[in-house]
Formats: structure tokens, C-alpha cells, sequence
DNA sequence: GATCCAAAGTTGCATATGCAACTTGCGTCT
DNA sequence: AGACGCAAGTTGCATATGCAACTTTGGATC
């Protein structure tokens, strides 16, 4: 379906610098948030827990991520210099992505995302 | 991410007839056209083959599927009431969404689908 | 008819994800 | 201090997915 396209252009584009698309959405956000608690950033991203977990262990094994994960997760000095990189894709990617499907097609998106995180907060 | 979101609240429905939202898919497909081959079922929901073949095998474990998988796909007479009961959570949960999102948002998305596919055509 | 090829399908290996059950650790309450 | 409990994290089990390598099969060629 429509996910596995658009997941499918930005692991292609990621996959550059080593890291899927999952990954690279973490490493953004712990680099812009050192310390963060596993169940904070598992709200922000809306992975369950024991995904998110194990998305972390892989993080460590692949040397981006500090050991002592339970206490707040911290980047590596090489999981910094990956974040960085991934932040140029990202933006790089966003852009081109407006050109070549539309902004109005693409704020569509973040207007639907916005009304189904009001629902999740309202509902359950 | 947006999808994860997406995919929950679809799981969610579908789950009351004993199917993932993945299978309900592919059930209402091979119900419209009976005797479909793999490849052309994977390129109309744009599933890697390989992911196919094994979501495939499920559905037969499920007793949903005729035996003979490679000359043409065919519904058991469970697998068609399950998929006439998918097709009705499907009617009305495309419903309910309309309603609680908006059309607007849910016709921007029908729309990124259109051009993503446009673009599959033309690039590659 | 035997051979060989390309397309279809399957299998090995890897990530990503969810739910439910379990473990751990820290803080509270008595 | 000691027992208890909740919240955070982890682990078991299952689906869903992709890429690459392999197998199978139905024809086309000769």
C-alpha cells in the first residue's frame, strides 16, 4: 500500500549513509534530545515499547548508541556524526519530495497526522 | 510514524473478523479476481513477491486458500465469507474515517497515492 | 524430443512492529 | 528497615516486509 512506497523512497535515500529509515528517525530525535527515556521518545515517534526496545539494542550494536541505555539514551561520538548526516538527507529529502509530488499533496499529510494524534489524545 | 497510526486503527477493526488489516487486503483481492497469479497481486499492492509468496502461505494456513498456489489464486468457501465480511468492516470503516478526519484529508491521501504511483511508472 | 532460458515462486537472512507476559528497579507507605 | 507496587524495559511469539540467491516450470529454439 501507499506506507510501504513512501517507506521504500526513504529507506533507498538513507540507505547512503548505513541506516534505514527507522533508524535514522531515532537518531534524529535522540541527537536533538540527549537523555531521553525510552517510553518518552516511544510516545513521539508512536512505536510500542518492545519494538522501540529492541530498535534500540540494534542501534547499539551498530555503535551509535551509549551502553547505558536504561538510565536515558545518549549517541556515541560516531552515532553524532550520523545523526548529522541523516539530518542533511532528511532535509534534502523533504525538499525534493515537495517538488516532485506537490506541497499541497504533502501538507495533506501532516494535516491528517495532526487530526489522527488529536484523536488518539482525545478517545483512549 | 503516520502509518504505524494508520495501520493500528485498520488492525483494530478487522481484528473482530480474525484477519490483519494485510490479509483483509489481499482476501478482498483475490475475491475480486478469482484465479489472480502472484506477481500480478503483488504489483497492484505494490508487496515484494517474496513478502507475497509468504503472506500467501498464511492465508492457506488459515484454510482460506485453495492448495494448488501456483497456477492461480483461489478463495475456499471460508475465504470467501471472510472476505465478504472484510469487505463490509472495510465499507465501513472507510465511513467512519471520512467522517472523523475529514474527506478532505482522506482525499489528499488518495491523492499522494495517485502521483507516488505516477511516479513509479515513469522513473524506473 | 532434448536443451536451455526467462519468468514465477520460494527460501535464507535481516529489519520493523505489536501484544502479552515477565523482570527490574526505585519509591512509597507503614 | 522491609514489604509492596507501579512504571520502565525486556523477552517470547507472531505478522509484515525487503533483498538476494536459489528452484521450478512452462515454453521457445533448434
Amino acid at each position: 500500500m501507499l506506507s510501504r512506497m513512501v517507506t521504500g523512497l526513504y529507506n533507498e535515500a538513507f540507505a547512503e549513509a548505513g541506516v534505514t529509515f527507522a533508524q535514522a528517525a531515532l537518531l534524529m530525535r535522540i541527537f536533538a534530545q540527549p537523555g531521553i527515556r525510552q517510553v518518552v521518545l516511544s510516545k513521539q515517534v508512536q512505536i510500542e515499547k518492545s519494538a522501540l526496545s529492541r530498535d534500540i539494542q540494534l542501534l547499539q550494536r551498530n555503535g551509535w548508541l551509549q551502553p547505558n541505555v536504561r538510565d536515558g539514551l545518549n549517541l556515541t561520538e560516531l552515532g553524532t556524526i550520523t545523526a548529522k548526516r541523516c539530518h542533511k538527507i532528511w532535509k534534502q529529502l523533504n525538499h525534493d519530495i515537495r517538488a516532485e509530488l506537490g506541497s499541497d499533496a504533502v501538507d495533506g499529510l501532516s494535516l491528517l497526522s495532526e487530526r489522527l494524534t488529536d484523536l488518539k489524545h482525545k478517545k483512549p
